[in-house]
DNA sequence: TTAGTGTTTTAGTCTTGGCTAAAAATATGA
DNA sequence: TCATATTTTTAGCCAAGACTAAAACACTAA
């Protein structure tokens, strides 16, 4: 079930209102949150029922579900990441971010959002301070673990190295990866702990034991 | 005077139609690139009339104005800077960058654009070759021509495809061919027009004069 | 319990951008 | 030139998301 923008922005406003998704929240709660009047407000609450992203009970307001929190989560992170996008790459004031940010949240492509947050280093917080929520809507943790820890045939994505000295970054940048690659354990050497690693489905890439154990990956 | 995204889609079909806005264009040819009914597309040229973006005239087809040019030229100009980022900085292939760039050239914020185009140096061409408009509308086109013109012993630089399908690029992909590649003719056949091309002065490549008439390159 | 007050919903309207069916204008060819 | 074919427009309808005005409901206080 696909949202509309309109649908995203009342869900959005719902689930703040609702203060993470515990409290219910009045008809004429949202209409001012969204500068909007009631009547619109019943409309939309009940395509949102509809859809099941709201629990809606006419006159008396409404409950966000497990997939509205879901949905919604997913919207703010979207948002999130594209303030931290405009103002440590473009240079945006934190104050300036705002508006640009609430159209970008719309942009439809999972694809897209995996590499920015990769290109922007999996950032935790927002330039307002304001949490990033994960992938999975901030319920799930991403367990995170070493290259060398990782079977043979075990895809992933490297999200962060141990040691982010210059050195390391430079070597990385040499041979190719990245925070953000996608990877795969093509070979693991039982003799010394090396390893081959297949980078972006086309490079392929040797490593010692100690350059793959600095390097942290999620599985996929 | 503000466009909506369906009159920039519009605006930008009926400019790339009109060869760079120099011929009139049919309301059948505005449906077919559009994907939608003729009946729809008289509705959206009184519309483009009334906002002086077009000249319309019933029954004979539009011509795009003076400021209906700058205002695709401006969409145009932020799709590319879009296709060069997911490229450049999101690590897209350059056949998956399309649709996304699709929706993010509506994106309003002038400071944004600024703001990405210095980011990335000010590029000139996007992923497929094509040439990137400056603020005002400005475009520096290179001489290109097809493979298929081109003469035995002639070297050059791949720079755009002119049917830029997913099935065309991935297949340019797959035999190692690329925008920015370096080709020199080795060889024609005279009977069927195919061709023996030499790719970055290593790799053989034998193509059909189909292929190389869809492959564009500047001369060295 | 009932009247009053504020909240919420319904009903009907508007705009945008689609659609189909039918009418009108233009183009073509005998 | 006139009939036919093609293109284009008009007219009327639909859905989304807004609005206003009016009706329905819930809550409170006498």
């Amino acid at each position: 079930m696909t949202l509309t923008t309109a649908e995203e922005n009342y869900l959005k406003a719902i689930y703040h209102l609702s203060d993470g998704a515990t409290k219910s929240v009045s008809t004429n709660d949202v209409a001012a949150e969204m500068k909007t009047k009631p009547a619109s407000v019943s409309d939309m609450l009940r395509k949102l029922g509809d859809k099941e992203v709201i629990e809606y009970r006419k006159y008396y307001g409404v409950n966000i579900t497990e997939e509205g929190k879901k949905r919604a989560l997913q919207t703010i992170r979207k948002h999130r990441l594209w303030e931290v996008f405009l103002v440590e790459k473009l240079q945006f004031a934190w104050d300036e971010v705002h508006e640009v940010a609430e159209e970008l949240e719309h942009i439809q492509s999972p694809l897209l959002i995996q590499r920015l947050d990769s290109y922007l280093n999996f950032p935790k917080f927002d330039p307002h301070g304001d949490p990033i929520p994960d992938e999975y809507g901030d319920v799930r943790a991403r367990p995170r673990l070493a290259l060398n820890e990782m079977d043979i045939d075990q895809s992933g994505q490297i999200v962060a190295v141990k040691d982010s000295s210059a050195a390391f970054l430079k070597y990385l940048d040499k041979v190719g990866a990245y925070i953000g690659a996608r990877i795969k354990v093509l070979d693991k050497v039982e003799f010394d702990g090396s390893m081959e690693i297949l980078v972006d489905q086309k490079k392929t890439l040797f490593m010692s034991k100690d350059v793959a154990a600095n390097i942290l990956a999620i599985q996929s």
